[in-house]
DNA sequence: TTGAAAGCGCTAACAA
DNA sequence: TTGTTAGCGCTTTCAA
């Protein structure tokens, strides 16, 4: 055996068939071939430990069978739930996944994209890169305009000042929701730890927050919101900051999951009880939400399923014949996920 | 702007020039072209919105920038930290990363070999795929070697029964360590919560566990031992059932951090307090395991930087001349990453 | 300093 | 039923 990796060539030599009838059997061709040729190319193949060479292959079909995901941090369990779904489905398809951690940096985000589309994806999953800075929209939505042009689809997986088809939870709702929730265990001081001021999505559900509390008549008091990011750690500082310097309130909304838990230890630290001396709710019902102790009460964002509905929508562009055009009409595509309270240990009323 | 996606020849021609000094524009070659044609070069680019086809030049070039991970699931935390370091390290040297998720299927783990060498990667991690299942190893034989032998990479990331390098964790020291530390405690009848029969990694950690028992003098009591999943779901099964139905334990050893915090609920549920009750130790230190409640005592695992040396050694191969020839060489490399404990809340000492 | 041309491995239109 | 051939978009000798 070769250490050159053999090629279409080899093999048809080998089988002593043209390239052409040896690339008709390995690819299942509705195209004729006897079956005494189809077993010598066969047997050919497995000889040689052929394999064939996507890139060759795909540069000649002008397409390609690869997604790109553009990922915050793939260790936050929420871009791991949404990439599990896309990986899955991807492969389900025959498509492979590639991906990388942004880390919500500007610079980062469009060279991920730069790098997908010169390795020619179909198109790419963007999740947690709904930046706020505007020099950056300005950037992005010359990149991204110029992908949909040529084909790329790109779904966003937020708020996106730049227009693209998304897959999206309604953050104002989320932030609503909860409020509503707690309110309605006759909360009235309720806390906000909200995520970091460089994404929408934390505005969003701090905006649902106010909302909640006007329609309620609670007055909004800023001195209850504190911005972090959106961690364990930065959790557990929100809500360190709060208890020491904060006044007093009775519940808390920690804006998703993982700030929830930081918020516990928070709690915990200074023998505050959860749920009887303050409430807590969180939002997303990322995997850990049910092992907290006490089991956190949250909203079910359904990150695989998004994932899932992403890659969906690029395969459904890349399977169709004018992808620019569909593009085009998907350009104001929003689909809106659906969201339900999961109520578990965290909440206590104030009967 | 077309909506074909513009090709060197488009940038060529626009700007004046010959393709090949468009192309050495771009790459920047070292080969000289006058300040005035690279200026006309460049704005052709920008004009057309140009990118290069990576498929192209890789299919040229006969190499490539793509590295492939294969994980049991990235949404479990020590696959998503590993493939954290993985990308990160991937994408400073410019390569992109595929990720897979097996889930620990034999025949899936294949074809993501194969889908990965089809595309070219350099290389390939592989990581939570260490089955016992003997079928599967001699296909795995089969597989890797063929790789291996056409100058692809594939690094493991525990014990595997194919040769090839590895970054790894010593799991029966794991094992012994953490049995040790809590017999140093004083505990003697020490309940042992493994991992899936499935890979070599839990039978590893059993090892561990009943050599630290042995040389205590400590009789190993199988009704002890139960098998589970890695997951927080199974360590909940697993710990259930050792309570309900297993003879009294002091301490509990959960072969990962997953599995321990589902037995902390599983305590939790019945009442049973740790570290008072009972102590708890689990294994890797995911970054949750400072978060649970108690905090819990584990062995801290460089899954990151695991992630980044599997990687590197990629690197290294691929920048080699003979690749086939350097693979040969690294065929028995292993490297075992430092471990360590790291104590915090979840033990109690018998004194 | 520039360009022509060969060819990476493959597919598909066309011919036989 | 089989084969010839023209590229896909790019890099890279080699020649001018």
């Amino acid at each position: 055996m070769p250490d050159r990796r053999p090629s279409l060539e080899d093999v048809a030599r080998l089988a002593g068939v043209s390239i052409t009838t040896a690339s008709r059997v390995i690819n299942g061709s509705a195209h004729p071939v006897s079956e005494q040729t189809r077993r010598r190319v066969l047997k050919a193949v497995a000889t040689l430990d052929y394999h064939p060479d996507a890139l060759a292959r795909n540069l000649k079909r002008q397409l390609t069978q690869t997604i790109g995901a553009v990922v915050h941090d793939i260790s936050d369990s929420y871009y791991s739930e949404v990439v599990r779904g896309a990986e899955d489905h991807a492969r389900r398809h025959g498509y492979v996944l590639m991906v990388s951690n942004a880390y919500r940096i500007g610079e980062r985000i469009l060279s991920c994209l730069r790098t997908f589309r010169e390795h020619r994806a179909a198109g790419v999953v963007l999740a947690g890169s709904d930046l706020t800075d505007r020099g950056h929209w300005h950037e992005m939505q010359r990149q991204v305009e110029s992908m949909q042009r040529q084909g790329i689809v790109v779904v966003g997986l937020a708020t996106q000042k730049v227009r693209m088809p998304c897959i999206r939870t309604d953050n104002v709702a989320i932030g609503r929701m909860m409020t509503e929730y707690l309110l309605g265990k006759g909360h009235r001081r309720i806390a906000f730890v909200s995520g970091p001021q460089a994404i929408f999505t934390s505005h969003e559900r701090h905006q649902g927050y106010r909302e909640a509390l006007e329609r309620a008549q609670v007055a909004y008091d800023p001195r209850l919101v504190v911005w972090d990011d959106f961690t364990k750690e930065g959790g557990f500082r929100a809500a360190t900051r709060l208890i020491e310097a904060g006044p007093p309130f009775t519940a808390m909304f920690a804006s998703n999951d993982e700030m929830a838990i930081g918020a516990l230890l928070a709690f915990r630290t200074r023998g505050i009880r959860v749920p009887q001396d303050v409430s807590l709710v969180g939002s997303n019902d990322i995997p850990l939400a049910r092992y907290s102790y006490p089991p956190l009460t949250t909203l079910r964002v359904p990150m695989y399923d998004m994932g899932v509905q992403a890659v969906e929508l690029i395969l459904q562009v890349a399977a169709g014949r004018d992808r620019a055009k569909a593009i085009r009409d998907l350009q104001d595509f929003q689909h809106f996920v659906p969201l339900q309270i999961v109520e578990r240990d965290s909440v206590a009323s104030m009967a």
